[in-house]
DNA sequence: TCTGGGGTCCTATGGCGT
DNA sequence: TCTGACGCCATAGGACCC
């Protein structure tokens, strides 16, 4: 660990609906909260003014309008959140080479390496600017954590929190770390840190007191040995600027569980083709491919199958996690269903020599238990040969309701729209056949609200405006 | 109105080759 | 030839993070 406090942690307050409020005048200084609208929706972010209703981050939708019934919900717009992410990551670049970007809203930054702080003076310098630029690139308040090593910067920031700005000096860490919560350790959970409770350790300082061999009885070789060491205040681990993606995936919670298995059977299809978009986009290929399912009640569980080459052909990762599902029980009904693909390979053109020729086995093999299955089936009669006919019926069934994707118009809670005679504004609200458009611009002040048919021809989907003046 | 979506890392287990 | 130790890989699950 170094001696001057020069890693740098930025935290965003409230990001997502900070970015909300900056864009729609009249939610500032309101109760903003962020998340899935659903029926199984969670929050994602909560305002400072909402948190003071008791709403948090993955709280259960239901409950924080329970308990802020008068607060602005609305549905995420990640396009916005990464432009204004790309601004912030921007100026971070600013400062050093060695910029490790946590999530869109937080990074960390070894000044050390950008040659632009060597001791406190010089840190606290850089990170007073640091949030003076970010409020005039972006309108938005970031929080600034500085200390010697990745941990504590972190846990400054946090600190620091809202729009403020928090500096460990090195050496009076352990002496801050004693009283605090085992919880403000980087990997404990509830679990850990229930698991700690249970032997009688709630606080760092009892940890460190504990010593290493008594964590690594409680949890593990590399778990405990880890924890032992970050309560100790020593955390070595280096700011790293490029991070390889190691796995892609997608999933859907649906709003109600499904039961039919034709309705599954489509959906894997469905996410799968999303995975591998995603995938290609990236430019990579991948050799397992992960099908997840959550049942009814919760219980999750997850089959894998690994490939003998790389891919990223849809109907490889498709039929891989169609045969995937085959060995899943979904009887009760299925909450969610994901598809991943990890193992990931840099897209060469050995990757495509050996997809293709995965692809033919993998074909052959399913072809042979196909034929094996239908064999055994008819040789048996009823009972497990009507599932197993259901099987091969699920294909042609499944094309036709692909054909039916309905494309009904959908009006999103705090989505940007544009009216062809009052302008740019977003909707507020919709149901029952009308759609509430609140009309204000990030410089304008608040604004009127009007109410239209979901279906006027004159109001069309519109996009984000700048959130700081790009017409001044 | 119970519990999102996208990741990472670690651990346990079992098969297989040496 | 049998057996054990060992390492590697695949698989499944769980904890954690934002």
């Amino acid at each position: 660990m170094r001696a001057a406090p020069t890693i740098l942690h930025l935290d965003m307050d409230a990001f997502y609906a900070s970015a909300e409020q900056a864009s729609k005048p009249s939610l500032r200084g309101k109760a903003v909260i962020v998340g899935g609208l659903g029926p199984r929706g969670v929050v994602a972010t909560a305002s400072y003014e909402a948190r003071r209703f008791g709403v948090h981050s993955a709280m259960p939708m239901g409950q924080a309008r329970r308990l802020a019934p008068n607060a602005a919900y609305l549905v995420p717009r990640f396009g916005l959140y990464r432009d204004i992410s790309e601004q912030v990551m921007a100026l971070l670049k600013e400062l050093s080479p060695l910029v490790e970007p946590l999530s869109l809203d937080e990074a960390f930054v070894d000044l050390e390496a950008g040659e632009v702080a060597w001791d406190t003076a010089s840190a606290l310098a850089v990170g007073e600017k640091l949030r003076a630029d970010i409020r005039a690139v972006t309108g938005l308040t970031g929080s600034v954590g500085l200390a010697a090593s990745k941990m504590l910067a972190k846990i400054a920031s946090e600190e620091a929190k809202p729009d403020g700005l928090r500096l460990i000096v090195p050496g009076t860490e352990r002496e801050l770390l004693a009283d605090k919560s085992v919880r403000i350790l980087p990997g404990v959970g509830p679990a850990t840190g229930d698991h700690l409770r249970r032997a009688g350790i709630t606080t760092v300082g009892e940890i460190a007191e504990a010593g290493a061999d008594e964590l690594v009885r409680l949890l593990g070789k590399a778990h405990g040995g880890h924890l032992y060491t970050m309560a100790l205040a020593v955390d070595d681990r280096p700011v790293v600027a490029e991070r390889e993606t190691k796995s892609v995936s997608v999933e859907d919670t649906f709003d109600v569980d499904i039961h039919d298995r034709v309705r599954v059977r489509f959906e894997v299809d469905r996410l799968a083709e999303r995975c591998v978009a995603r995938l290609r986009a990236g430019g990579h290929s991948g050799r397992t491919v992960v099908l997840k399912v959550r049942r009814y009640d919760f219980s999750t569980l997850t089959r894998s199958e690994t490939l003998r080459g790389p891919t990223d052909d849809p109907a490889v990762v498709r039929e891989a996690a169609a045969r995937l599902l085959e060995s899943v029980d979904t009887t009760g009904g299925v909450r969610l269903l994901g598809v991943g693909v990890s193992g990931l390979a840099d897209y060469t053109q050995e990757d495509l020599f050996a997809q293709a020729q995965a692809a033919e086995a993998e074909l052959a093999a399913a072809a042979a238990a196909a034929d094996s299955a239908v064999g055994s089936a008819s040789a048996v009669g009823s009972g497990d040969g009507a599932v197993e006919d259901e099987g091969s019926a699920l294909g042609a069934e499944v094309a036709e309701v692909r054909e039916a994707a309905p494309a009904e118009r959908r009006w999103y809670a705090g989505h940007d729209v544009r009216h062809a005679q009052f302008g740019p504004g977003w909707v507020q609200g919709s149901g029952i056949g009308r759609v509430t458009v609140r009309f204000e611009t990030p410089g304008s002040g608040p604004g009127r609200v009007r109410t239209f048919r979901v279906d006027d021809p004159l109001l069309s989907p519109g996009e984000p405006l700048p959130l700081v003046g790009a017409t001044e």
